[in-house]
DNA sequence: ACCTGAACACCGTTCAAGT
DNA sequence: ACCTGAACACCGTTCAAGT
């Protein structure tokens, strides 16, 4: 008489189905989890199929196409980017680009999703939205500067930390070979700038560096990154204002 | 007895061998054409083959994956993005993230590439590192802080444009649909903000949008973050001064 | 409603063989 | 030195069929 525990939220006393063996959120969570252990390239529908034990096509009954699902994936990773509403709007700033990147760096195989994609560039998320344009209403900007300042933002949130997050590439031993030679290769005279700073910066710097954030993060200077923009929406305001 | 002009380099006047049908210069520009004209999902391997008229192996006697055939196409769209010397730090600065955003302009569809590989994210262009180097000095960073302002300015400048130009879905419209009936959707109570900007900012701002920069560029925007930047450099600057 | 199963049109890359 | 040719282990997605 009683429902088995197994049955789904459709089970009916009689003409009972089976409940399904499968479930969106279980699809999505898989997902997430091969990407953290296995890389992005190890992720695929037909991954996701293999470790949940069903046919690639199975995925495709709950799930239009790839992107989506790579949609779905990335909006439980922004889930709570969004800071407290009473900051004020520059310490709001702050915590939202250091929030964001947060995120990224507890699922860093992750990030080129996001930057890359239009789709999932951060799946409208309505508080985000309207927490970002709050402040930067009370911060002073209005009608298109508003639109602006708020592409803006959006911009560097997204686009420091997909940096710092870049994927490595598959043989990043041979890229450590090739850059750790690089120094030497360096003519000071026509280059001397580059000549003192190559070596204090490999390893850890854009260009010269064949890890990542996951590995090496880069702290100072998104710390630096930040407090330039903030100052620098600051320093513009207060000159529109005379 | 004269060399055919079809002989290459190593042509001999005895035992002959005939000319190289394929070039790695040619390769290069073949995976770059086919990027503009089919876009990223257009080029691989095998299409360039296709489109020169070899088998696909045929491309791995000149380059060792296809990591390292997209690094030197990358190199060719970045080949003129460093400003000239005599500018001040502050215009060098921002010619040279109006400079970067003009090349990917171009190339539209090759910016993903860059903001998410670690190697292609920039093929180390010694000019490009001298010369950020020094105006960052003559700006006044040293040290730690001088590494710091490197990675900040590389973050700002691939970061915000990777943005605008990132990927479109293949299923643009069905977005396009989806996004037109987002602002009805709107709970004005909860999300008043996000109720009054939406209508102004649907297809021109991040996460509300269903083109990329190259069809709907933000000027704008990208002019607010770059005087912004450097604002606040500028700000940082003078606040260690005292 | 939910999943199997086969099939299509692709990938990047390796390895042996030709000339 | 430079390229052909076959093969391997993958992809995302469609479509028909089962239960």
């Amino acid at each position: 008489m009683a429902k088995s525990p197994a049955t789904g939220p459709r089970g009916r006393d009689k003409g009972q189905r089976a409940a399904p063996e499968l479930s969106k959120a279980q699809i999505v969570e898989t997902g997430l989890r091969l990407i953290d252990e296995e890389g992005l390239q190890g992720f695929s529908v037909r991954s996701v199929a293999k470790a949940l034990g069903c046919y690639p096509t199975a995925i495709y009954w709950y799930t239009p196409s790839r992107h989506f699902l790579i949609a779905e994936i990335v909006t439980i990773i922004l889930r709570d980017v969004v800071p407290t509403a009473e900051l004020e709007w520059q310490d709001w700033l702050r915590a939202l680009l250091t929030r964001y990147r947060a995120a990224i760096a507890r699922h860093p195989n992750a990030a080129p999703l996001i930057g890359v994609n239009l789709v999932s560039n951060a799946s409208v998320d309505v508080d985000l939205l309207e927490g970002l344009l709050t402040k930067l209403h009370q911060a002073g900007f209005r009608d298109d500067a508003l639109i602006d300042a708020y592409n803006a933002v959006v911009g560097a949130m997204v686009g420091f930390t997909t940096q710092e997050f870049a994927m490595e590439p598959p043989d990043a031993d041979d890229l450590q070979g090739y850059l750790k030679g690089f120094p030497a290769g360096i003519d000071a005279a026509r280059h001397p700038m580059l000549a003192r700073m190559a070596g204090p910066m490999m390893g850890r710097s854009f260009i010269l560096r064949w890890q990542n954030g996951a590995t090496r993060p880069m702290d100072g200077a998104f710390a630096l990154y930040v407090d330039a923009f903030v100052a620098g929406l600051e320093a513009l305001l207060s000159r529109a204002d005379r």
